[in-house]
Order: structure tokens, then C-alpha cells, then sequence
DNA sequence: CTACTTACTTATCATTTGATAACAAAACTA
DNA sequence: TAGTTTTGTTATCAAATGATAAGTAAGTAG
């Protein structure tokens, strides 16, 4: 296979893993939060403590626009913000009691989802499924 | 590993994914779309010809606001609307010439980024990652 | 032929998102 | 200390997106 089929399978591999994501994690968000206050929230939930810009660069969302969603996301009482003791410019971001219970509820939704899906598959399909995973992170998406 | 670790595995791995996606295709489009009209083209490069009902399942959007996108799509050149002789309530979308390009000049510069990726991994490397990939779409995200 | 369904369109409205300018406070640097 | 950079905020605006109601035209079923 050359260089130019294997971009093909990219193409196609990627596309798979969008649908397949979004039709596990579709309506696994409360209602409360938009779209983008939910990516706000995940990235949060799975690197806290973040800061404002950390958050900014990592999710593509301007630092104007990142303050007024957080500053939303905290008004809900779903985040809390330090400052740093240091730097008292930086902010540490964490997760309040409510925003874990929130997220814990969609992730739940999103992890039966996913179990249900590999339910049929072997011990050996999941050992695949694993290296499979683990080789990808290594050498493509790293 | 347990189901729980493969979950958190695959939380990573499609955060993963979408990290890097957004890394090579970022720019590509053209400014005179907007993001969810080069995904509509997107998905009518590799799925024509398409119908609007088609179109409005696979990327979730609802019916009045694909029309809407398509027409713009239209105003704009990027597409060729064909109504089937059979059934006349049916239409079959296209891409025009244009859009072509359009997108020829979009996947040119994705392609680019992709290869200049995967330009130090070895021959051994190249198939581990298209075995993943197959291994990938057929146990997990079919 | 009538009623119902399907495929798509038009119009409208509210919300979300993205972009920009201007600002403030803290930290760094020469 | 004066000027610069970093980190974050506020305000404002335009554009993109999502949701809904109402309508048309073609096909289908009784």
C-alpha cells in the first residue's frame, strides 16, 4: 500500500471514529450547557487543574471567549477558580462538587454506550482493539 | 485490562484523534465556507451523489437548515442539484466542477500535513498502522 | 378520488459562536 | 523605574447555527 492510500484510510478511519463518537456521546450532556461549554468541561475533567489559557489553546477558542464561558460555567456553579498564589495573574480551574456530579452523569451515559457496543467481542478481539489503540497513539496520533 | 481501563483508553484515544484532525485540516478549507457547508462538501465528495435526506441524517442537521445550506452551496457554485427521473420528489447532489477543485485544493493541503507526519515512520511502522486501522474500524467504530 | 406520507422548501427567530478593540493587573526586563 | 510582555476581563458586533411552523409537490394506500 503506498503513501496515498494510506492518507484514503485515514480519510475514511477518522470519519468512522467522528460518527461512532458522536453516536455514543449524542444527548449525554445536560441541557444546561452548550456544546462548547461540554468540551470546556471534558477537557477540564480529564487535565484540572487548567488554566484559562491553557484552555484556550488546547480547544481553539479565543481567550476573549474563553473568559466569557467560563465566567458562564461558573456562574452555574460547574467550576472553580484559584489564583495562583505565584503568578496571581494565572487562575487554576477545577471542577466545583456540581460540575463532577454533571460530568460523572454524562461520561456514565457515554461508558454504557460503549460498553454495549464491544459487548459481543472476544477476549481476543478486546486485546486487538487495545494494541490496536495503543499503536495508533504512538506512531499517528501523537 | 478490564472493560473500565479500555473505556478510559478509548476516552484518550479519541481525544487523540480529534486533536490531531483538527491539527491537519485547520486552514484548509477555503474562507468562503463556512465550517458546517465544508462538511456538508466534505461528505459529498465521498459519498456522491447524495440526497438531501441523506445529508441531513449523516451530519445532524435538520432537514430545513440542510436545505438552507445547500442552497447557499448552490448560490455559491459549489454544487449541482439533479432530481431523479423516477421519484421527482428525490434530488441528487453533486459536486460541481468548482467544488471539485474546491475540495481537491482543501484534501491537497490535509494530505500534505498527513504525510509530512508519517515521514519518519519505517515500512514496519506504516503497515502496524494500517493493521490498526483495519483491526480499528471493524471491531469499534463500524 | 381522498387521505396520508415523504422529500424538500421557505420564512422566521433565538441562541451560540467567533472576532475584535480596549482595558487592567501582575510580572518581567533593561 | 519605565517600558514590555503575559494573563485574563469586559464590551460589542456580526455571523453561523439550531429550532420550529407552515407550505408545496410528488408519491402511496385505501
Amino acid at each position: 500500500m503506498d503513501k496515498k492510500a494510506l492518507f484514503d484510510k485515514w480519510v475514511s478511519f477518522t470519519t468512522s471514529v467522528h460518527q461512532v463518537t458522536h453516536e455514543l456521546t449524542q444527548n449525554a450532556k445536560s441541557d444546561s450547557i452548550t456544546p462548547v461549554q461540554y468540551n470546556i468541561l471534558e477537557y477540564i475533567t480529564v487535565s484540572q487543574p487548567v488554566t484559562p489559557s491553557e484552555i484556550s489553546d488546547c480547544q481553539h477558542i479565543s481567550m476573549p471567549n474563553t473568559s466569557r464561558e467560563l465566567k458562564k460555567l461558573s456562574e452555574k456553579d460547574l467550576i472553580e477558580k484559584l489564583s495562583d498564589t505565584e503568578d496571581r495573574r494565572k487562575q487554576y480551574i477545577r471542577l466545583s462538587k456540581e460540575g463532577e456530579t454533571m460530568m460523572n452523569e454524562a461520561f456514565a451515559i457515554v461508558e454504557s454506550r460503549f460498553q454495549s457496543r464491544i459487548r459481543n467481542a472476544s477476549k481476543e478481539d478486546i486485546e486487538d482493539i487495545e494494541r490496536a489503540m495503543d499503536i495508533l497513539q504512538t506512531k499517528l496520533f501523537y
